[in-house]
DNA sequence: CCATTATTAAACCGATCGGTTTAATATAGC
DNA sequence: GCTATATTAAACCGATCGGTTTAATAATGG
């Protein structure tokens, strides 16, 4: 029964993506990569109780980014990048996806528009965060 | 000044990352890879009111992730990768990390099983050395 | 003009979120 | 044993979420 792997994997995706929606989550996550802290430690530079912080902590630890280990009387966290990898596979599918699709798009356009190659005009902008433009307009050149 | 570039980066990855912790909205993107569809197109598999994935849709194109273009009475959706991108890159600097951190402490802990003295405490040293920042460390003060 | 179609707006609802404050729990160390 | 320390539990609060239902808006087509 795949169904039941597949609610599974999307229960966890959510719990995952919606742990990575918080920049105070964002931010533990950030310092834990430089190594493992106690809570007292992640909780340190934000300015919330400690109680608050600690709630943070667990959404991570529900949604497998961190590992805890309770040694005395203070639980120390450690990444777990099993989880961050399932989400990194999900946008690299997509990603690569949409951008073999777009390009696809636009190499279509070029060719119908086009009796004869105008090159490419002044397509050199430096920038191309969110690119705003109507649809099949040439603004960028990646390819991979 | 970048803590305004900063700030608004932030932003936007709560959106994405929000926006991509939805089932039903992780399918309409999962649709939409495969071409561009009509609002009421990306509801019909639902079972829920059109209403209800009109919302949905609005989520996503308020996160960048897809583009409307109202033609007529029908709303036709798009993908626009460049915030996924985004997405992708931040999990990427982490993933990868991660991944060269464990391997690092593999190597420790296969080399202090070796005849060689410790090179590096597995375990109990804060080891800060050589912590590469991702985008932004020095932030915090959040929104709110 | 009028009915149909496609979509959003608005008001509402229960659940969850992110935060607080005030306990409770457990360990460390004198 | 006592007290300080590290962390969670629990109750509460306003805001947001995901859904509903009922209108409203706007374009299509006979």
């Amino acid at each position: 029964m795949q169904s039941t792997r597949d609610a599974a994997q999307a229960a966890t995706l959510d719990q995952v993506f919606h742990a990575l929606s918080d920049g105070t989550r964002r931010a533990m996550l950030r310092e834990l990569a430089a190594g493992e802290r106690k809570v007292g430690e992640l909780a340190a530079p934000f300015s919330m109780s400690l109680a608050a912080a600690s709630k943070h902590v667990r959404v991570l630890e529900r949604a497998g980014l961190l590992q805890r280990e309770v040694r005395g009387r203070v639980h120390i966290c450690r990444l777990q990048p099993a989880r961050l990898k399932t989400a990194g596979q999900w946008l690299r599918f997509y990603e690569q996806f949409w951008t073999e699709r777009l390009d696809a798009l636009e190499a279509a356009l070029q060719a119908e528009a086009s009796p004869q190659p105008d090159t490419d005009g002044p397509a050199e902008s430096p920038d191309d965060t969110a690119a705003k433009q109507p649809p099949g307009k040439k603004n960028r050149g990646h390819r991979h």
